[in-house]
DNA sequence: CCTGTTAGTGTCTTTGTAACACTATCTTAT
DNA sequence: ATAAGATAGTGTTACAAAGACACTAACAGG
């Protein structure tokens, strides 16, 4: 009964959510299928776990392969196991969430062999999406606005040096709403979680001093959990 | 490449971290191991995932079998996947975490053919470990002690009818701290979680008032995060 | 009816959150 | 040189939630 041969055993994969903030706007990295099933539908970049891989690094793996990303945030998300949800049989996806800033992206993503297109989507207009990816993005979605809300995950999203207002402009443009600038610096501040560098950042306007993440204080929440009745 | 035939596939399996409160303690279910490996020791009930199911009944399916418990709060927990975990070969386990209220537990649940003997143990007082499970259930309290602080996932171990007595003594247990009658009661009641029934609870002092639990304001926090400066 | 035991209740202080508007500094155009 | 445009940066007050704290009430049993 507890011998590993008894079982059918479904296949393993694994698929990596990636957002990032590209002009203000959060973006979801999607990949052109080139095969059936689904061919030409979009889909979140991922694969198969080898036998002698953890899901983490098939998942960093396949991400390498397929778009180059290499230094990014990555945690599990959930595991997606209805026996329907592939059509070519059992498939269980350990689904897996991660964040890039944007300046780190290889700019020559595209059109790899001419077989596979990558692309970065608004998440408010996503094209159609093969399988249930779908699902795991709304998902996924919705662990960032919430880990946001508790946890300094944020910087994940910004290069070293960033100005406030681009924290800030982060914070609003995930959770969706505006945010009181004197609250919002006053509260970063006194959590401790950034740090004043010497430099600014000019344009033509006053020049912005640059902060950089402090890693330590980084458990900390950046807005308390709202309190519903 | 993208054949399911082409990778070989690891086995799927699911653990279970089931908790109870008995005499004011926490506990988890465990299985004593009936052959190798690990042979007499103690380990989380689980089992293989069928090829027809999804995890999350395999994970019911199993409970039943193995310990007759049927109704109860079941969440997916992680997915524990690194390859060299069980000594039989590449099994990747999915992790549920459960709730159940002791008044529910059948207790004729020991000794089923003399094989396997299941039994509760006390969270601080674990025994030796099969497999990683020793790392699933440190896992599983983690969560266990953060949901508690911002759901209300606490009455799944209560039984239907409680007094509030009850429900602080619970938080004090599982959450290991001390807290305030009044402020307690009064958060409670302010939350509109909880709701008087006019039942009594009778002993040789002054009778307790029985409240239900009220499922519409269930997503409501209980003690705010803590914030860490 | 006295004792033991648990149930039940209110106020004040402290802390965090939310709302709110003006001045400072730079660039560019005239 | 200076005015205009644009973004950076700053403090106070009011409100809400959390935390600390101690006594009275109701029952059973002797």
């Amino acid at each position: 009964m507890d011998k590993l041969e008894d079982y059918k055993r479904p296949s393993v994969a694994v698929d990596i959510v990636v957002f990032t903030i590209m002009h203000g706007r959060l973006k979801v990295l999607l990949i052109k299928r080139g095969r059936e099933p689904f061919k030409d539908l979009w889909c979140l970049p991922g694969g198969f776990v080898r036998i002698d891989e953890s899901p983490e690094n098939a998942a960093l793996r396949e991400l390498k392969e397929e778009t180059g990303i290499k230094d990014l945030y990555l945690e599990q998300l959930y595991t997606f196991g209805k026996p329907e949800r592939d059509p070519r049989g059992r498939v269980i996806s350990i689904a897996y969430f991660a964040l890039v800033d944007s300046t780190k992206i290889k700019p020559a993503v595209t059109g790899e062999e001419g077989i596979k297109k990558i692309g970065w989507f608004d998440v408010d207009f996503l094209p159609d999406l093969a399988f249930d990816h779908k699902e795991i993005i709304t998902y996924a979605l919705k662990r960032l606005r919430y880990k946001l809300e508790y946890t300094a995950v944020g910087f994940e999203l910004l290069p070293d040096k960033f100005t406030l207002t681009d924290l800030q402009k982060l914070y609003e443009t995930i959770l969706g709403e505006k945010l009181d600038k004197r609250n919002f610096r006053k509260k970063a501040m006194a959590m401790g979680i950034v740090e004043k560098t010497r430099e600014q950042r000019k344009g033509s306007h006053r020049p912005a001093l640059l902060y950089t993440f402090r890693k330590k204080a980084s458990s900390s929440a950046f807005k308390q959990v709202k309190f519903e009745k």
